[in-house]
DNA sequence: TCTGGGGTCCTAGGACCC
DNA sequence: TCTGGGGTCCTAGGACCC
């Protein structure tokens, strides 16, 4: 059996736990630069607001129905998700953790009377513990685990624990599954099945296996048989080192002259090294690409990317950065108005197993002794305490945050300043 | 005025090899 | 006129997840 558990309306509840005066509001979190809603509180959804709508459109609404707004904080969601995995690691050895806000147990070998009352009992203690609120399924494969968790949240009298343990519930939960809410159905497919009057996981089931693979290849297919009971996925409790890292990020503003795109540039390069050098791996090849704001349609639009092959694979913060710049030149054209930019870093092998170069001219041990002590520096005082000069100072490109709460949890100025409040 | 960020996997088709 | 069989690698595009 598998277990799913994941944190109710994740960012907005993160928000509650240090400001209880929020409970019972509205609330809702919205994405980097303050553009569209991307967690709201169940008052939230209660009053109608769609995930994903851009801010500004709801702005009047907002304002009657007097909606906590936030920016994005992931400083704080990131510990705070940190404090639930760690509570949910006491409940199995293994564990995946999914994303954020979610994370799979493996339950092979236990012997357990009432999986529904440890179902609860996760709930119970992951609230005491980080005063989050979880939700659990609990089911044979991971699709029917993630299909639990949505049937016991849809169903008040459930109260968020539910589990799949009979062939009569394994039907039950699947007729009442709307086929567009079934883990691995996203919008397309789930437009093309409703077209072919498959409107249940339950229907799904019903079509044969060549059709579904035809129509859906073998990931449609495996799908399939998850939900009929059949696992075919794994738990996944090492995560697999990325194949491609990428930081980008629209601006606060958007920006013409090629200083600030360049220090936004160096500032998401340096991110991509510091990622590289924490999964301890190096990456062969880069890319950078800028490009307009898509929206202004009253504006000449312009959008391209550069990519360089690496002589020697690198997470020098250092060298990372001046190939980036080097890209950045090769694209940047002084008559458009930039809105978003972005680092892609691929060909990524581990650290310890890097093709020299013969002609390489770089002390690397050097800027590695450096970059080690940078590291350091950073995690005990804080993200780019210590940074390269050309990440500038200036920040021009910065994103908005008008609606920051305090890192309650990560930032001792923070921390003082909420207890004395 | 204002519209997010970061990933993975699969398939088809073309180019190439012997 | 007749024109094999078995592969790999790469890329673009499309789907999905949070």
């Amino acid at each position: 059996m598998y277990a799913l558990i994941d944190c109710n309306n994740f960012y907005a509840s993160c928000e509650r736990v240090f400001n209880p005066s929020l409970n019972g509001k509205p609330i809702v979190v919205l994405s980097n630069n303050d553009g569209c809603v991307i967690a709201r509180s169940n008052e939230a959804k209660a009053l109608g607001i769609k995930m994903g709508v851009p801010a500004f459109q709801i702005e009047p609404f907002i304002k009657t129905h007097q909606v906590q707004v936030f920016s994005s904080n992931y400083a704080l969601y990131g510990d705070m998700s940190q404090r639930v995995m760690n509570t949910l690691a006491t409940f199995s050895p293994d564990i995946e953790i999914y994303s954020i806000d979610e994370a799979f147990l493996g339950m092979k070998g236990f012997d357990i009377p009432s999986l529904t009352d440890y179902a609860k009992q996760i709930k119970k203690i992951c609230f005491k513990h980080t005063g989050i609120p979880v939700s659990v399924g609990i089911a044979a494969t991971k699709t029917l685990a993630k299909a639990a968790n949505k049937i016991g949240k849809k169903y008040p009298q459930l109260a968020g624990a539910f589990v799949i343990d009979s062939e009569e519930k394994r039907i039950k939960v699947l007729k009442h599954l709307e086929i567009s809410d079934v883990w691995g159905i996203g919008r397309q497919y789930g437009k093309f099945l409703i077209a072919h009057n498959i409107l249940t996981a339950y229907d799904f089931t019903m079509a044969t296996e060549s059709w579904v693979k035809k129509h859906l290849s073998v990931v449609g297919l495996r799908t399939q048989k998850e939900l009929k009971g059949l696992p075919c996925m794994d738990l996944e409790t090492q995560p697999p080192h990325k194949q491609n890292i990428c930081v980008s990020r629209s601006f606060g503003n958007m920006l013409n002259s090629k200083e600030p795109i360049a220090d936004a540039v160096s500032n998401y390069a340096s991110r991509c090294a510091a990622k590289l050098r924490y999964q301890k791996a190096c990456a062969t090849h880069l890319l950078v690409f800028v490009h307009t704001n898509p929206f202004r349609k009253d504006l000449p639009q312009y959008a391209r990317s550069y990519s360089i092959q690496l002589p020697v694979a690198t997470n020098s913060s250092m060298e990372i950065i001046q190939y980036a710049l080097l890209a950045l030149d090769k694209i940047y054209k002084p008559d458009f108005y930039y809105k978003k930019a972005g680092v892609i870093v691929s060909e990524i092998v581990p650290e310890n197993n890097v093709q020299h170069n013969l002609f390489d001219h770089l002390d690397r041990d050097k800027q590695k002794r450096a970059l080690g002590i940078l590291d350091k520096m950073n995690l005990r005082y804080g993200r780019d305490t210590v940074k390269i000069a050309s990440q500038g100072f200036a920040k021009r490109w910065k994103l908005k945050q008008e609606k920051l709460s305090p890192n309650y949890t990560t930032n001792w100025q923070d921390i003082i300043q909420v207890a004395i409040k």
